[in-house]
DNA sequence: GATCATAGCTTACAGTTGTAAGCGGAGGCG
DNA sequence: CGCCTCCGCTTACAACTGTAAGCTATGATC
């Protein structure tokens, strides 16, 4: 299993374009990115290669153009991210990630009952 | 404001030991995480040099020894990096943040309900 | 007082990341 | 057919990270 705890920032923001196009060309992720970073394209063309690299990404060519696309999915990325963080920072201690979770965002309205909801369901199909 | 969301992990490891003894001398730190991470001494030390120089932790002398401090708390650490992961990597979707927690780790007996608890707690003093 | 162990300070060196320029080839325009 | 532009490929270089050895000073020991 790749390394999916320690992407680094920019290789997310890649990451977070093709998971929400499905596949891009270098030069859609670039204009997608360049509001927000302010990189050139050589830099996202470089991005995009180590990430290839890594195995995160693939492409296939369509002409000269090179189509991107993510190998591991957002929800792989976010699940391994949250054990990550759990088990390192939070010594395991559900309750207080969730209580940083809770304080540290918007909480939109819903929020609240859709995540009672899982831990219902999750005590259902769980032993507590 | 130092940025929080972005520490590696052997630095990370460090300051766990820290948050733990409270003050802890390079010894003390190298003993506690030798066993895990297999470092030599050196490398404890030149860890806690750049923790020092990103001023995520300082020292005082006792005797010929340093006693090193965490600077930031864990909480502060814990909310930077909950806010981080929740907005670059979840798009602020707290509900999923919270699914894959549930769903990553041991939940210990009694979670669940404190997790009831915090929303509950919330809910009121929120305006959801 | 001389020696030895140990503490921290300085330096090392490869790998990764941030950030990008330069080069060579393919397609389009005149 | 030749030139310009745009593409990806290769190279660059500084900062940071992982991992540690070497140097120097100081406290302990004989």
């Amino acid at each position: 299993m790749k390394d999916l705890g320690r992407i680094s920032e920019h290789q997310l923001d890649i990451l977070n374009v093709l998971w929400e196009y499905g596949e891009a060309t270098a030069r859609e992720v670039h204009e997608a990115l360049e509001p927000v970073t302010g990189h050139a394209r050589k830099t996202t063309g470089t991005l995009l290669h180590r990430l290839e690299k890594q195995r995160l990404i693939t492409h296939r060519e369509d002409g000269r153009e090179f189509v991107y696309r993510a190998c591991v999915t957002r929800e792989e990325v976010q699940e391994a991210t949250v054990r990550g963080v759990l088990g390192q920072l939070f010594q395991g201690e559900l309750p207080a990630l969730v209580n940083y979770a809770l304080s540290s965002s918007e909480v939109e309205p819903g929020d609240l009952a859709r995540i009672r909801a899982l831990i219902d369901e999750h005590q259902r199909g769980g032993s507590d």
